[in-house]
DNA sequence: AACCGGATTGAACATACGTGCAAGGAGCCG
DNA sequence: CGGCTCCTTGCACGTATGTTCAATCCGGTT
């Protein structure tokens, strides 16, 4: 057994190399870049769009800092966040919307995160969309850490949740911890004890000392339902103690109410996402966001001080300011 | 008077902005960008070209830093410098080298470059090469100075030499320090008078402290004659002199020997040109050489330690590999 | 108000680029 | 040694992009 690299990949690799510093660096065309490597003009198109897909060409857009849009200024101002407001037209559907704000934070996510880091990452149609298209960089001694549990009723949730925490983890060439539980426990007692297993704890421990926390937002009572509501998490009983109690959204399957609160939100008690106590000492707190649908649970999550960072598409953005 | 910035500019970089954000992060095609933008397709292709070469956006290439090539390997092995081998192919002519060469560093530097540094430049044609193509960055409260004087028995060199000067200060927002002595002065007493002005030792001084030095090498006695030689700055006797003392190249309008010396050439004394004691101060150190006619020069240079950062055409490393 | 550069725009054209496809390997059984 | 699959390659085609040019707009001047 030996430690080089498939001579093959490393090939290939080492020509997209050439090719990109001809392409990008020195503004050859593909055709002229064809004849130095002695290969075809369609092979270079595709050794380029490799380099690009493996990060080797990494592409970054830097706001001159004096000209972070109006709409972004007013939302740093008024909740004393990062905002990043993504251009989607307002004649976008929601599924456009979701998928357009992945793809920028799919291949911004780089710029945050790096060696020696630990990110949490939570599951939904948003993390999904956003796995779906992470940008490759390589880090090493870094780890991807499953917020909450996927369980349910049905399936373990092991395959949908691992799937998103399996891109993200090969992406960024790093370890990734499953969550191997429920989203929610029947028995809250159940959960204490797990909690208490050495196995759980080293990844409860992880995820009260990880660097960044990435995450969609929950929405239950709005159009659009949301992964959890949806995929057979929630008996209708537990959904209507929620809407009695106000709630109007999750993160990582942690409810809380309009003004931020969480407290006397039985649900909670039984859930497996990390309590917001914990989750604020996160230093940076990625929140990524999509459509109109989930203003009233934006504004929840705001008001809760869950946010450090935020990613949300145009008009969600100016919705949220105007209201305010 | 007004510190707003003209609502036109600031326009089209906004739109160049989002035109940028949509190509590049969310992959849509030109044409429709162009119907988000409200605008045409041609318009749109202007923005992003002007989003590149403003530095709005910016694209790196990122070697995995397992795949140096072979090249760099051996010649960071060798002379305990960092190496990038440009590549070009072995047919090109030294002009075609010398530009993609200089394309090259132009689109890397800002990778070196911040805010608050101070970055010394000589000139010649490969700085001028350089100069035309740098990708601008914002920095703040930075310098650029220049290491040597340019003028001669027909102009005060001010013209040429500041128009490189220009065209960095302009592309990284900095300050420019030029240096209005000739390159070399008749009597080494004038030099030495001179620099006890303080408005000449003032620059002396930034040269010794600066961050980064970027400089070419000059090949007197090569195919190729360094503008040094051809602009009417030495006399036939001072070219023989340099000859007789065996000078295989200069930095700066400084001679060295093929071994890396310098004590006993009298030219030196009255160049203008950082001493290499001086130089050698400077963290980092980079030196562009494009053709093999620099070869020796190139040799020399690396005997006398100047270079920490060396940017060079395929086949010029090849040849230097290869002979030691 | 009429006039004049100079900059900006979209249409039309000319390139350059991405991708489906069939042909040609390279490895892997049977 | 076929025969099989899986992967890679170059060609051909259609699309996407860069660039020229004439028309238009704009700000400043007479």
């Amino acid at each position: 057994m030996t430690l080089d690299i498939d001579p093959v990949q490393s090939d290939r690799s080492r020509d997209a190399l050439t090719a990109a510093h001809l392409y990008y660096l020195q503004d050859l065309t593909m055709d002229a870049i064809a004849r130095e490597l002695h290969t075809s003009r369609s092979s270079v198109s595709r050794l380029l769009s490799h380099a690009r897909e493996t990060g080797l060409v990494d592409i970054q857009i830097k706001s001159p800092l004096d000209a972070p849009s109006h709409l972004e200024q007013q939302l740093e101002a008024r909740f004393r966040i990062e905002a990043h407001v993504v251009p989607v037209p307002d004649s976008a559907s929601d599924v456009d919307r979701l998928e357009r704000v992945a793809l920028s934070v799919a291949r911004i996510l780089g710029q945050y995160f790096d060696s020696n880091m630990t990110m949490g990452i939570a599951w939904g149609s948003t993390m999904n969309a956003i796995s779906r298209h992470v940008t490759p960089k390589q880090t090493h001694n870094s780890q991807i850490v499953q917020l909450n549990g996927a369980g349910n009723m049905r399936t373990t949730g092991l395959g949908y949740a691992s799937e998103i925490l399996g891109r993200f983890g090969t992406a960024f060439g790093a370890h990734i911890q499953q969550f191997p539980v429920p989203a929610f426990f029947d028995d809250p007692a159940t959960k204490k004890a797990l909690w208490r297993e050495r196995s759980i704890s080293r990844l409860i421990d992880m995820q009260a000392t990880m660097d960044i926390a990435l995450f969609g937002l929950g929405s239950p009572f709005s159009g659009v339902i949301s992964r959890v509501y949806a995929g057979g998490y929630l008996e209708k009983a537990e959904f209507d103690a929620l809407s009695a109690a106000q709630v109007v959204g999750d993160v990582a399957t942690v409810f809380y109410r309009a003004d931020g609160s969480t407290d006397g939100i039985a649900l909670n008690e039984r859930s497996t996402g990390p309590e917001f106590t914990v989750l604020r000492r996160t230093p940076r707190r990625i929140c990524v966001v999509a459509g109109r649908s989930k203003l009233a649970s934006l504004r929840g999550a705001l008001a809760a001080r869950l946010i450090t960072d935020l990613f949300v598409d145009e008009s969600t953005a100016r919705a949220l300011v105007e209201a305010s």
